[in-house]
Order: structure tokens, then C-alpha cells, then sequence
DNA sequence: CGATGTCGCGAACGACGTTCGACGACCGAT
DNA sequence: ATCGGTCGTCGAACGTCGTTCGCGACATCG
């Protein structure tokens, strides 16, 4: 159940890193940026990103630990380099139709499945945005679903931010949720199961009307303390409805 | 910009920490539960999460480091009961009337705030719901603002989630844009200044058109990359409107 | 054939959480 | 008053981490 993450190396060299700018190194290996990242991407799918060390990565290439500081600044970089490349897996067809709800949806479930193919971009702290390649086409491409709809530039952007960030917060309660399940041995359903009497007994009803009668319904109808997958799908319709009021605001006719 | 986290230790060991249950340490020394807690929560608040060490706990302290173990199991139960300590700091005063809307909106702000006094909170990864006595209070007191609307009690859990998930998320953005700058020395003005001739040259019109417009809109108008505070507000009133829907929906008449 | 530079990487540093076990202060019984 | 045992305290050490330093080896060029 431990974790630790960071991110957001130099900009500068992250940035050398991302476009490719800067003398490509040689290697009298077969050793190359792209292999180390790579390696390192399919070690954090595998084991989390509590496994991803340098000296694993280097291990896993058969390779000095330090021959990858030829390549790679430090694992921060390495860390941004790992996301822009992640980021370029989301599709980039156009939908058939739909309208902006429809493809605003599409955006969701895409990201959706984008981090739970790859638990650990929620465990990497940014701070500042990784600006490379795949992620600016993916910004471009995803805009696409609230063009032209009557939106100022502003508004998309901001439009296009709540979305994303839904689905980020939903997608990482769920991959908390599936690293505690591997963790413990035992599933949300088994852990609720196993724990209802004594949460039956901290809930005092006298103290917390609302959290005892609330959460035992909660707890009985997901199987679970929380389901989130439920969380995905009835906070992103919340958030269309809302953004479909504001669409209709801005264009009253 | 390095940071490490770690969450969720033995349920049964948090719990009975957390309820003070099991035999009240005497202590030779003064050391007890609540001073080591207040401690790493004010070297936290202070230093941020990655500052947060046993050692640097029991140095504070003017203790050995191994002698918080006789008062806390590991440091995984110590950051959950750090959690359930400062959940208890948000406020309890019933609101003076506006409604549904209006509490949930206090709410939100009130969450808004807690996430900044103590921002390692976002920082650490819960996997399973930190039961102690403050969060069920917590979540007992925020049930009350969707109370008595004609929602189920499913529906008032999912509508309470949805909004809390939202305030995390934008304090998450908000809270690690901060760190970024105290990281780097440059605002996030001041990066985006810097920044901005380069972002132009990487947005190439012809490739991103929307990101190349949409990007230069929004980084002119927030004065950087992104604006967690108006992301926040933003947020809030979409999901508030889509919520006021849902419950307009749910009693017809 | 020698000089120059760069790649590869082993050793080591200072952090981390935690296990182990030694020390010693206290309490109760005799 | 003395002894035994319990339990708080905590130093040493293990295995992990990212990264700095510097050295040996080789490839290329003059």
C-alpha cells in the first residue's frame, strides 16, 4: 500500500526531452530514451509505480543503473516523458455524431480508460504541465467536442477542465480502491461485508442520524463503502446537464 | 518537487488508534498519541509531506526516533489518524438558511479551505475510508445540506460525493500549482511569461488549431497555464446547476 | 598510433521505514 | 529492603531509494 511519486523534473530538460531536441545519443548499447521509457512504463503497468526505481529499470534492460543518466536528466524527467507517451495512446478518430454532449461523453470515457490502463499517471504529481507533443494533440483534439458550439475560448478550455477533472478524481478513487483490494486479499465487497457490524456500532444514530441511515444504504446498494464506477457515470451526467444550462445561457435564441 | 505518500496501514491497528481504543500508553517521557499527531500534522503543514520522517517527527520532539513506535504502530496509521484529526477542523454551525444550494456550497468552500491550511492531506493515498471519529462527523454534518430535498438516501450520498470530488480535484490542481512555484521561484504569471513565446512556437496553428487558440485565450485571460481558483468556481456552479436538475426531477410537482 | 572525448557503470553518500535486541527505570511481591 | 519481571526507550543495522563522483574502456579523428 505504499507510494511514492514525482514529477516535474528541470522544464528545460524535460521539454529537450519531449521533442526529441538536443544531440540524439549514439549508445554503444542498443540503449535509447525510448527503450528506457518504455521499460519503465511497462514496469509501472506491471507492479505500480512503487516498483519503478531506477536500478529496476536498468535491471530489467540488463544495463548499469547509471548507464540511464546518459539518457534521462533523473527519474523526474523520466516520469514526464513516461506521461506525454501515455498520452498519446487515447484514439484521435472522429465520432459519429452525437453532438458536443455525445462527444464530451466520448472524451470522458476514453480518459476513463486511460488510467486504468495505466494506474500510476494518477500517482505522479505535475505541478507544472508536461507541454510535449502528445500532450498538446491530445488538448486539440479533445477541444474539438466543445467547438463551435457558442462557447468563448475561455469557456471551452474551461468547459473541457471540469470534465477532465472528473474523470481524473473518479478514476483515482477507483484505482485506490483496486490497489487497496490487491493490498489487503480482500475485495471492496468482502471488506464491507466484514466490517458493517462494526461500522454499525461507530455509527451511533443518536450521534450521526444522517451518516447511519445514509451510509448503511450506500453501503448495502453498492455492495461496498463507495462504487466508482457509479461516481463516474452519475457525476458526469451531472456535469453535462450543467454545462448543457450554460450552453443554452450563452446562446439565448 | 519531490514528494512521497503512503496511506491506509492495518485497519485494525488505525481503528483502534483512532478511537482511542487499547490500553492508554503511560509514557515515561511525556510522549503520547496526541503529541506525536499535533507534531507531524504542524511538520507537515509546515514543510509539506515530503518533509514528513519519523526521525524529523521524533528529532521535533526531542525523542528518539524509535520510540514513536511504542505509541503508534507504523507511520501509515500516524498519517491516518493525521487525517482524521484535521477533519475534524472544518466547521459544524448549521448555515444561516440559502437552501440546499446555498449549504452545499458552503460546503464546498469549507473543503476548499481545509485542503489549503493542510495540503499534504491531497497528498496522501487512502485506498480504504479512514473511519475515525471526525470524518464520521464530517460526513454526518455535510449529509445535512442535501437532507429533506426528496432525494433518496443513495442519491444524497452520490450528490454529496460528487461535489466533495470536485473540491479535491481543483484543490489538488491548486495546491500543486503552489508548490510548483515555491519549487521553482517563478509564479505561475511569471512562468507563463517566460514560457509563452516557446508555447507558440510548439503550438503550431496548422497542427493544433483549437490548442493553439484556445491555449494562447486562456493562458492570456488567468494570467498562466490555469487558473485552480476559477477552475473551482467554475466547477462548482456547473455541478450545482446539474445537481439542481436532478433534483427538480426527482419531485415533479 | 596517439589524443580526445564520451559512454558505461561501480562505489559511495545520505536519506528513508522498520526489525531486533540491549538497557534501564519502575512496580509489586516477598 | 531487596529482588524479579515488565515495559518504555532507543542505538545499531538492514535493505531500499536517487544521485554524485570518478575511473576504465572504447570509438573516432588527426
Amino acid at each position: 500500500m505504499a507510494m511514492e511519486y514525482s514529477g516535474g523534473g528541470d522544464p528545460a530538460r524535460s521539454l529537450a526531452l519531449l521533442w526529441r531536441t538536443g544531440a540524439v545519443r549514439k549508445g554503444r548499447s542498443d540503449l535509447s530514451v525510448d527503450r528506457i521509457v518504455r521499460t519503465a512504463i511497462e514496469l509501472a503497468d506491471a507492479e505500480g509505480i512503487g516498483a519503478l526505481s531506477m536500478r529496476r529499470v536498468a535491471g530489467q534492460l540488463g544495463v548499469g543503473t547509471m548507464s540511464l543518466y546518459t539518457y534521462v536528466p533523473g527519474k523526474a524527467e523520466l516520469l514526464d516523458v513516461m506521461l506525454d507517451t501515455v498520452y498519446g495512446e487515447t484514439p484521435r478518430e472522429e465520432p459519429a455524431g452525437g453532438g458536443w454532449r455525445g462527444r464530451l461523453e466520448q472524451v470522458a470515457r476514453e480518459n476513463w480508460e486511460l488510467y486504468h490502463r495505466h494506474p500510476w499517471m494518477l500517482q505522479v504529481a505535475t505541478g507544472r504541465a508536461v507541454l510535449g507533443p502528445n500532450v498538446i494533440a491530445k488538448y486539440d483534439h479533445e477541444l474539438g467536442a466543445v467547438a463551435g458550439i457558442g462557447l468563448t475560448e475561455v469557456e471551452m478550455d474551461s468547459v473541457l477542465s471540469l470534465v477532465l477533472g472528473h474523470v481524473e478524481g473518479a478514476a483515482r478513487r477507483s484505482v485506490e480502491a483496486a490497489q487497496a483490494e490487491r493490498a489487503s486479499g480482500l475485495t471492496d465487497e468482502q471488506w464491507w461485508q466484514a466490517h458493517a457490524p462494526l461500522f454499525g456500532k461507530l455509527m451511533d444514530p443518536d450521534r450521526f442520524p444522517n451518516a447511519a441511515k445514509v451510509g448503511a444504504a450506500a453501503g448495502e446498494a453498492h455492495g461496498s463503502a463507495q462504487n466508482p464506477a457509479h461516481a463516474f457515470e452519475f457525476g458526469l451526467q451531472r456535469i453535462l446537464d450543467g454545462i448543457e444550462a450554460f450552453v443554452r445561457d450563452r446562446r439565448p435564441q
